[in-house]
DNA sequence: CGGCTTTGACCCGCGC
DNA sequence: GCGCGGGTCAAAGCCG
């Protein structure tokens, strides 16, 4: 009821102000897509291995973009955040960050079923046309560098992104990444001190900011269950958007991985989810979404990862409910593929791991596509070869499993 | 009763 | 310096 209300004050503002807003941020988002391409250019040098850690590590002090045709697609101007990225120009190729996916999951056969009440990200059954979309955020203030993963140029394509603000004041990353978890992990323990206290760790700790790691869903629900436990702190209205933002912390002791939960004013439909930090710890066992079971390898890595300098993400794990789609960012045609009207998906989709979500990329496929030009990082981890007849095989091998 | 959400207040950085 | 907006805190309330 509450955001409803705030919705409706909002959403006067919004019209007007959206208008104003748009050509304000186009301008930002011209000027920063400049700047990334400056970047960009710096890293297709310094990221021509095909390893995701490789790239994060590199990137310490850039911002990294793999990016999908997103602007025809959708209207980044409107949206809460400035999405920046580059015109892809290898939309054509069925390949996809989900074909990475897939490969991955083949390493890794993350257990997940899509008939189940909850799937993993990792087996995430994606319709054709829907995927989710990773997407970078415009990092705080402090951020001097950004991990930017982008997308898939195709249909199928996913636009990830991620950022590392940690890493812009140390080259050591990974390892800083790892201490901070531990120190948000006491700083939240101790918030129960006295103010001052909190104001000076506060401070001390600003400038250094976990990872970060956006991606847009489609779905009805706001809070998506990733397998992880999360409290909410707190809810801003975010501005020129009706819809509010809520603030999650993970309920484990010691992990201060973050996410923050919005919807995008343009199409309400969309979920914007940001994930910010690494958890140090597996799933937990809880009842929703059984996953404690399934983790492992994985989160062990990608704890252990953590504090070798390669890129881990909160793994988000989708329960999937007929209310979770992803997004699809390059269909412009229809936008988004409902799943079918039983509430399965009718295509398939990636089903591996992603890059960041646990799993060190420098074990995912460096094979690479011929067909895929240099439009970032993406192409160095993402299988060439989209066979979605092995997909549909994976995923079935996955729901008999 | 514990865990979680709600929500107003507060803090802080940034731009003007 | 001031106002704004993002992010966080923490008390109160809700719920199973």
């Amino acid at each position: 009821m509450e955001n409803k209300k705030e919705e409706d004050h909002h959403h006067q503002q919004q019209q007007q102000q959206q208008q104003q807003q748009q050509q304000k941020e186009i301008k930002n988002t011209e000027t920063k897509i400049e700047q990334e391409q400056e970047q960009k250019q710096e890293i297709s040098q310094a990221s021509s291995s095909s390893n995701m850690a490789n790239l994060v590590t590199s990137s310490d002090h850039h911002q990294l973009e793999l990016a999908g045709n997103l602007s025809s697609i959708f209207d980044t101007s409107s949206l809460p955040f400035p999405y920046s990225y580059f015109e892809d120009h290898s939309s054509n190729n069925p390949n996809s960050f989900l074909d990475l996916l897939r490969q991955d999951h083949h390493h890794h056969q993350f257990a997940s079923s899509s008939n189940s009440s909850s799937f993993s990200f990792d087996a995430f059954p994606l319709p054709n046309n829907n995927n989710n979309f990773f997407t970078d955020l415009p990092l705080p203030q402090a951020e001097s560098s950004e991990v930017v993963n982008t997308t898939p140029t195709s249909p199928n394509s996913t636009s990830v992104s991620s950022s590392s603000n940690e890493a812009a004041n140390d080259n050591n990353s990974g390892k800083e990444v790892t201490v901070k978890d531990q120190e948000e992990g006491d700083q939240q323990q101790e918030q129960k001190g006295t103010k001052p206290q909190l104001k000076a760790k506060k401070k001390n700790q600003k400038k250094a900011r976990e990872a970060r790691f956006a991606f847009l869903t489609k779905s009805d629900i706001d809070n998506l269950d990733d397998g992880y436990r999360w409290r909410k702190y707190g809810q801003k209205a975010v501005k020129n958007s009706p819809y509010p933002r809520s603030y999650y912390r993970c309920t484990t002791v010691g992990c201060g991985v973050k996410k923050r939960v919005e919807r995008s004013s343009d199409d309400p439909s969309i979920v914007m989810t940001t994930y910010e930090g690494q958890h140090t710890h597996p799933f937990p066992m809880t009842p929703r979404g059984h996953i404690g079971m399934l983790t492992s390898p994985i989160l062990d890595h990608g704890a252990t990862t953590a504090s070798s300098s390669s890129f881990s993400i909160p793994q988000p794990r989708y329960l999937l409910t007929q209310h979770h789609q992803p997004y699809n960012m390059y269909n412009n045609n229809s936008m988004i593929n409902r799943s079918s009207s039983d509430g399965t998906f009718v295509n398939p989709g990636p089903s591996s791991s992603f890059p960041g979500f646990g799993y060190d990329m420098s074990q995912a496929s460096t094979s690479t596509s011929s067909s895929i030009r240099d439009h970032g990082l993406l192409q160095d981890i993402l299988p060439s070869q989209i066979r979605s007849d092995t997909i549909n095989t994976q995923t079935n091998e996955e729901n008999k499993k």
